[in-house]
DNA sequence: CGCCCTATCGCGAGCTGGTCGCAGACACGG
DNA sequence: CCGTGTCTGCGACCAGCTCGCGATAGGGCG
């Protein structure tokens, strides 16, 4: 079983089609919300709300960071859009999509991202030993990623 | 096997041993050293920082929060104490223990911690699966608590 | 097509959690 | 009891994020 994220997640194929969805849900396509969508289309890997501000590459029309905070909590509602927090440092934001889940190295920062069953074994020893379900989408499992293992056990 | 923390973990009886292990280490033994010491032998939980700097029960000689976080650091790179971040909200701050992981719930903010070793199966599933060594003492495990699980199930 | 209502924007101020630089205080070896 | 250098307390500062508010502009409706 994988536990559901407090609101469902919501697919859309690009930009238009996730347009379209706020339009549907009484919201307003405004060009900040355009361009907040367009750049999460564009990257293909978790951004910061700093980094969507900025727009990817330095893109001219940048928008303002208390914004895109805004816009990206609308669209957190809506469902389009996850963020997941790898760390210290500021949270990520991506469009949703096959369930992620992550394991953070707390030596080198290296991300490995996951799909969400590979990790329904750790779930299960966890909800069997304390009848907790883990979910690791929105903080991830910390700890030492193999080169990292690797290197501290030569130190020993 | 458990993993080592960065330092290992110095367990002092009171605030007499740890004091002289400080001394031992040609660290100065100063008011506000000693004060951030009697706080956490005081306090039974992780304290922020925050908590730290104000005394346990608001005791009056408080002290400076940057000291508090500096003294914090010194001690734990001696291997006094340990921080761990629940969640949002500040880091806590804890005298060095029997191993202590955490799982926290997303929902209601519940703690629950656990000696390391009751987390070994989960550790060795994650690292037959994967090849990395989970830690959740530092960051814990992000879930649902059985009580939250079940509402959130009655809810579907 | 143009109006109007109001959702949303952009800006500045503000908040929390944490760090830094510096002058002065004080721990502690001699 | 003195010198040295560690630590302290204060203020400024930083990152990440949120809020309040007047201005702007989506978009339903006539």
């Amino acid at each position: 079983m994988t536990l559901a994220p407090p609101t469902p997640s919501v697919v859309a194929a690009d930009v238009e089609a996730a347009v379209e969805l706020l339009r549907s849900r009484g919201l307003r396509v405004s060009a900040a919300r355009r361009l907040v969508l367009e750049t999460l289309f564009a990257g293909d890997t978790p951004l910061s709300a700093e980094q969507i501000a900025a727009g990817v590459a330095g893109r001219v029309p940048r928008s303002d960071l208390a914004s895109v905070y805004r816009n990206l909590e609308t669209l957190e509602e809506v469902g389009l859009v996850r963020h997941v927090h790898l760390g210290h440092g500021p949270g990520l934001y991506a469009l949703a999509g096959p369930a992620r889940e992550y394991l953070v190295c707390e030596s080198c920062d290296a991300v490995r991202a996951v799909e969400a069953s590979e990790l329904d074994g750790v779930r299960q020893e966890i909800r069997d030993s304390f009848g907790w379900e883990a979910r690791f989408s929105h903080f991830p499992i910390v700890g030492l990623c193999p080169a990292c293992l690797a290197e501290s056990q030569d130190h020993l």
